[in-house]
DNA sequence: CTGCCTGCCGCAACCGGGTTGCATTTGTCC
DNA sequence: GGACAAATGCAACCCGGTTGCGGCAGGCAG
């Protein structure tokens, strides 16, 4: 584990440092893709669920994750890339395989925006594209 | 309630007309917009949320609504405007309201498209915008 | 008409993800 | 060290969704 690299992290956002949030925070980083409440607590066989639910809350306040809501009724959750909070521009596409039930980021393509109608007010968009990734169709 | 239009809807598409599978059509094309099981619920109060929720299975497989996740945690359902089946095509926006907590169907507005790294097969598109409605913002 | 069979419905119980109340532990500051 | 605040673990709860099962209704065969 990239302890110092942790401990930067949550510094730099005035987060408290403890030992659950350096693990959260590190399972996290290490993570090719999004995880869900479930994922971490697999991983993380000694933490309780709830003290994960509220990490991920004091995370989420303090702009060091992001949370995606796939479709599949668990909450995923995802580093956040920049080291400042993500605008609505951040938002990238996120992919769900209907066959391997992974979520993937497509980091580099970002989500689109379409116009409103007058008088709406954005604050955030959500882009799931659901279908088979790559390594499900042989 | 327009009976003669429900089952003309219900038979075109094969399904069998009972009372209850008309009240939940009738509901669904009275609405304006989205609404959930819960709203569904409350509507028809007589008709228990089992038989609401199978109905829905029901149209769904049968191309009569399809559902929307919005991301608030309970699902919704608006019925399909052309008489065949929505393709990836057809799905538009939606925009969910964060303070008036409903969900708008932005039906002139279809969802955006992107292309997808190789390999990834489409299925289906959810584009959700969330942020504060017309109506809301005074 | 009668009986059978299938599908629809209501009830109650269940499930899983998320959330909360509360007591305990940990950490910080003086 | 002591006091106070924050973080944590545990257990219980909540809510939307889902299922098992028994009862009912409607259509069809005899």
């Amino acid at each position: 584990m990239d302890k110092q690299r942790c401990i930067e992290r949550l510094e730099k956002k005035g987060v408290r440092v403890t030992s659950i949030r350096m693990l959260v925070l590190d399972a996290l980083m290490r993570a090719s893709r999004t995880m869900s409440l479930a994922d971490l607590e697999t991983e993380l066989e000694t933490v309780d669920k709830s003290s994960i639910f509220r990490t991920l809350e004091v995370f989420e306040a303090n702009h060091l994750v992001h949370s995606i809501d796939d479709g599949t009724g668990s909450m995923k959750y995802e580093i956040c890339e920049g080291e400042d909070s993500c605008t609505v521009a951040d938002m990238h596409t996120h992919f769900y395989c209907e066959k391997c039930h992974k979520t993937y980021c497509l980091k580099e393509i970002n989500a689109p925006l379409v116009d409103l109608p007058e008088g709406f007010t954005v604050h955030s968009v959500n882009y799931i594209i659901k279908g088979i990734c790559s390594s499900c169709r042989e």
